[in-house]
DNA sequence: CGGTTGACCAAGT
DNA sequence: GACTTGGCCAACC
């Protein structure tokens, strides 16, 4: 089934793809490479999209260090961020001065 | 085409 | 730190 808008898509799990093991960006820098402000619109397409594990959806979290939602469940995000090496708080939090990666604009 | 919702963000209180 | 308001973009009714 053909998509209607698989360019938003598409260009989300580009920027996403990008992003190295280990690491992780928010909604916000993903939509701020994507070209656009919608960081809603970045995860409503996540959301639609469970792809998996083509796209690691896992590396995206809130600009809290949260981890915001998961269409699997926050527990299995939380179990593959710490299998990449990412450390989590007992509160579920991500410390992204250390893991937050920004892409180059 | 208008209104609502959503895996959100920032600023103000 | 928590709650409220406004904003942003895309999808759905």
């Amino acid at each position: 089934m053909a998509q209607k808008t698989p360019a938003f898509r598409e260009r989300c799990y580009a920027i996403l793809k990008r992003v190295p093991r280990g690491k992780v960006t928010t909604y916000k820098e993903l939509a701020r490479a994507m070209g656009t402000r919608g960081c809603r619109a970045v995860g409503n397409a996540l959301h639609v999209n469970p792809y998996w594990p083509k796209v690691p959806c896992h590396r995206v979290v809130t600009s809290s260090g949260d981890l915001g939602g998961f269409a699997q469940g926050r527990r299995r995000k939380m179990l593959l961020l710490t299998a990449e090496g990412i450390e989590i708080s007992p509160q579920g939090k991500i410390d992204l001065k250390r893991y937050l990666y920004r892409f180059p604009i």
